[in-house]
DNA sequence: CGAGGGTTTGAAGTGCATCAAATAGTGTGG
DNA sequence: CCACACTATTTGATGCACTTCAAACCCTCG
């Protein structure tokens, strides 16, 4: 039904591949952590740095799979597609997040859709040279595993969401998520991306999604103008929200 | 609000430690697959078999973690509760399912609750065991890996579930993923565990799956008497249900 | 047989979706 | 820099799916 412009491959290919910068890059990320430099600069030696625009397309569910992807910068959304064409959110990432090494496990294809949101900046590495990797780096393997079990930490909670929080409610607790830091003074914040996909990443409309903005407007716990949202209280806005979920602000690294 | 009768501890404990006959079960699970015989023999050796009864709680959120757990047979449980008292199914096991381990990667704390639905019976190994052997062990590891990979394609599902497919549908494909043959023959089967529960599971209200049971009677997709199911047509019930999701059935390993 | 929980049914309420239209915001070419 | 086109967002009116509350029914088990 909502068949969005997709322009697959018309992406701005800056392939330049094996820079060496990328290596202290890569370095920082807990799936590399205590990796040795030598393993990092096969990846990087083999690696392409790729930029995306805005609804580009990385790959589509079912596609075979050749690489995993860091985002250096921008975001993406991963979602599924119905016979019908409606669409669910998976997940949104952004700088820092890996994505689609999960195709290893799934017969080498990828089981939804990878889109760019915003513009993209991401460093593709083939799965092969990470399957041979994991298949002897045992750090590496038990990295991995920890990022999966966060993830499925993470799902878990959205699946806590979409069963327990009404609409302001699910709003309040992604405004909280993104104010990192937990002084309780007031916080002005800029929504990372469209407030249409926002309001799909929480599983509802947009239209909902504005008038559940509304109605924190009303409580006064937020001001809103344009994409800036000022939280007034983060107290006041966690209380009205966490009661309805497992976990209280901040929650803990899943967020 | 809904408050169970949880009588935690008050389980049979058929404390049979060791009994290596426990073996020739755990080699068959994917889990151990291509693990050396004398590995499996020091968990069976360190293991706890355990009964609980219906409403029997394992564990809760929160709590240390000290075991992992491979259901023999019977049911469990593992949901997360909020500030309100509401509980969110996470997902319901049986048979050669494996849960518990994701403690290891959660600071040595279990992230829900686990209880026993229906006679419960497991076979409980300590989780300092299983990090120790992943620690130097990369195929259990690689093993590990695939189990979290499936289990977190699975909770993609549910989450698309969740958002897309509305009552009847998710009845509808529930009871699909109860015929494992793909068949096409009318088919009979018995619902695993308490209506109640089952719609909980799939996120609705008792009430809710009662009158969609009887919405797909109205269909003429199903008959239904008590616990029993017979779906008239695989190919007429799936087609009813699967528009409303990015899988056809038979679905993959998924379900 | 009777108690109690699970299940069904009915009536009414609520929250979100849908449809439609107005408004704000953004990028374009002149 | 402005006018236009197009999209994102908001607002209002209405409908529908699911929930809630309440009561009846049914089934199991002591």
């Amino acid at each position: 039904m909502k068949q969005s412009l997709i322009k697959t491959g018309s992406s701005t290919e800056s392939l330049d591949t094996a820079s060496s910068s990328l290596l202290p890059k890569l370095k920082d990320l807990p799936l590399f952590s205590n990796i040795d430099s030598s393993v990092l600069e096969t990846f990087v030696s083999t690696s392409i740095h790729q930029n995306f625009h805005k609804n580009n397309m990385l790959y589509a569910h079912g596609d075979e799979a050749h690489y995993f992807y860091i985002i250096q910068s921008g975001w993406v959304k991963l979602y599924k597609e119905t016979l019908d064409g409606e669409e669910a959110i998976l997940d949104i990432l952004t700088t820092g997040h890996v994505f689609g090494e999960d195709a290893l496990f799934s017969d080498n294809h990828h089981t939804c859709y990878a889109e760019a949101i915003e513009t993209l900046d991401v460093i593709m590495i083939p799965l092969p040279a990470l399957a041979r990797e994991i298949n002897t780096n045992n750090q590496l393997a038990l990295n991995l595993l920890a990022a999966m079990s966060k993830h499925r930490r993470q799902q878990e909670q959205h699946i806590e969401h979409m069963s327990l929080q009404n609409a302001p409610q699910r709003i309040g607790c992604f405004l909280l998520r993104l104010c990192k830091a937990n002084d309780p003074s007031p916080k002005e914040l800029l929504l990372p991306y469209d407030k249409t996909l926002i309001a799909s990443r929480l599983g509802m409309k947009a239209e909902t999604f504005s008038r559940g903005l509304s109605s924190l407007k009303k409580s006064n716990l937020i001001t809103v103008k344009g994409g800036t949202v000022i939280i007034h209280s983060i107290e006041a806005l966690s209380s009205s929200c966490c009661s309805a979920c497992s976990h209280i602000y901040p929650c803990p690294d899943i967020c």
